[in-house]
DNA sequence: ATTCAGTAAGATAGCGCTATCTTAACGCCA
DNA sequence: TGGCGTTAAGATAGCGCTATCTTACTGAAT
């Protein structure tokens, strides 16, 4: 029996040791069942959990990590918090991983290059267990820091033909060229793309939109309105109301997210632009308050919450060292169609 | 020189005995300087400083958190991912507490007082440096492990008397009242609350309305449109719709967040109600896009951003251990007075 | 019996830091 | 000069876990 548990403390904290002692087991082996590692008798399992529930026993997560070199957190990098987008995204990948005893560290990247590689390098002393990242765009070095580091990484947002590339997301050319063919479809012919932020998966919209409108024949480059600027609602009603005036023949607008879009549509109202039969508006994202838009708007509904579940059920996979099955989820996305187009 | 640091092994990470190896000091040594404390040296200092750059030393937080019994951890509690008023807060307190080398941890509630107990207790085992919660409505329970766990605590959004507590915030009623004052004001006298969620902060709005009405002499219990369920813009139109047929005669609504006034500002405008004319409608918070709306919302500019930096500032005095100025700060909030009243 | 996996437990040895105790060196005053 | 507080460094001993090595005990194959 004799167990090599180290002179008791008066500390107050229930260690390991407390439950061992409580269970008449050995620190090791109380571990070792806590864990659910097999090679555990199920009598001493079932001994040690109600020891551990006695005492309410909560695992030292630093002396964890620092043992096994691995701790029970997740780093999520997003570039913004202020987008709803990556709330929504934030909010299911939280909860899902704190179902499963993780914990998730948050780094907001500004959709900087830079700033990301700075929090990666410092968020990854902590030995995070998963990594979830935003897109591919990142410098070589974040690359890198990531590929070195060996820790399991999931994408969002994009997909991927490269294998040896984990992510979940969809295709952002196939949704934006099927906006583009829609307000084709609805008449339209002078239809432009209203975008700020500029980020990558804005720029693989705007490819779906070329290529939509160079196959109708309907191509302008005059009709591409890019702000780097954030995206906002005021942003949004600025880049109607100023490219209009300069564009006056232009009968529909595809916004490239639905901020800018609801901008745009206060900015048709308050000038008294009829939306659809004068100016048809798009926008992208089916952010909250699009469906009570007047006219409600007719946007692109993106899986927010199912790439925040799959991407954390994969990287749980992925930490458990199991194989996924497959290493690019495709969500998909849904053309839905309200009263402004 | 002879210094106790143990033998090399062949780990990729660059530890602390290496700094102190390449510096020429002992391990404790180098460990001081890098902290700051007082009683090394300034040549060691700058030496260890100099070894710690050259290798790209990155301090491990788990064997800092185990040794030191405290980690650089702040633990954020807020009520809600998806109410842009907590992300506001969150992200300046992200920004801030990053800032000063410190992570964040965050743990959503969901308005639920059961919920933030069973988190606090699992966070706390994470032995965070600081604690950051919303509001003061929690349970006994809750209170306690607050209080016995001994980590600084500051509280959002409200404020109190008890200068036992740490707090940052506004005065909720003050704030309700104003806006019914200004309602008042502008001539209305059927002026209705409507509410969702319910939290203590809607309540003590309420408190505030009430105080204006009666005082006022128009105070009519039939007119607060209450609903528990979470605040969206839907709920806003949905509310407005709903009571305004049973009320004809209202001719104000305040509504207790931004998000529901919105909704009920298109409402308005889908079913034809002159806005301010035949009512007027106020909101709360001054949320983005209130004033991109038409016409564009009357509100309560509530200082978010300050707010999550003033309790960021507080709580790293207090983690410092410095004594604070006071332990309650108002920051105040501003009627921002738009045409939709 | 004898060997040999295979399994269930324990002993041992750290993980990479910091708290604390100790020691050496340096004045400073009587 | 001696004694003593003060400071700057180092030695030592963990923090609370888990990886890894070892040992004791099965039971099936030989």
């Amino acid at each position: 029996m004799s167990t090599t548990s180290r002179k008791s403390r008066a500390s107050g904290r229930i260690t390991l040791d407390d439950v061992a002692l409580s269970a008449g087991v050995s620190r090791i082996t109380a571990s070792r069942a806590l864990r659910g590692e097999r090679s555990v008798g199920a009598d001493l399992v079932a001994r040690v959990a109600t020891a551990a529930a006695t005492l309410g026993y909560v695992p030292d997560p630093a002396a964890r990590a620092l043992a096994s070199a691995r701790s029970h957190t997740v780093v999520v990098l997003i570039p913004l918090l202020s987008n709803n987008l990556f709330v929504d995204l934030l909010e299911a990948v939280q909860r899902s991983l704190h179902a499963a005893g993780y914990q998730v560290l948050i780094g907001v990247t500004h959709y900087q290059a830079e700033e990301e590689e700075a929090l990666l390098a410092s968020y990854l002393s902590h030995r995070p267990a998963g990594l979830l990242v935003t897109g591919f765009d990142r410098t070589a070095r974040c690359r890198d820091l990531i590929a070195r580091s060996g820790v399991p990484c999931v994408h969002l947002m994009e997909i991927s033909n490269d294998p040896a590339v984990y992510c979940v997301g969809f295709s952002q050319a196939d949704a934006g060229r099927a906006m583009t063919e829609h307000l084709l479809q609805t008449g339209r012919r002078r239809i432009a793309f209203a975008a700020a932020q500029l980020d990558p998966r804005v720029m693989q919209r705007l490819v779906g939109y070329r290529e939509a409108l160079s196959a109708a024949g309907c191509y302008d480059p005059a009709l591409e309105w890019l702000s780097a600027q954030p995206s906002s609602l005021a942003l949004g009603a600025q880049l109607l109301e100023q490219y209009l005036a300069r564009h006056p023949d232009v009968d529909a607008i595809f916004f490239c997210n639905d901020d800018l879009a609801q901008g745009g549509l206060l900015a048709a109202l308050r000038l008294g632009i009829q939306v659809p039969t004068r100016l048809a508006i798009a926008g992208f994202n089916d952010l909250a308050g699009s469906d009570q838009m007047w006219p409600p708007l007719t946007t692109i509904r993106t899986p927010r919450v199912e790439i925040g579940e799959s991407a954390a059920t994969m990287l749980l996979q992925l930490m458990r060292g199991e194989t996924v099955s497959r290493h690019s989820v495709d969500v998909g996305w849904q053309l839905v169609q309200r009263q402004s187009t």
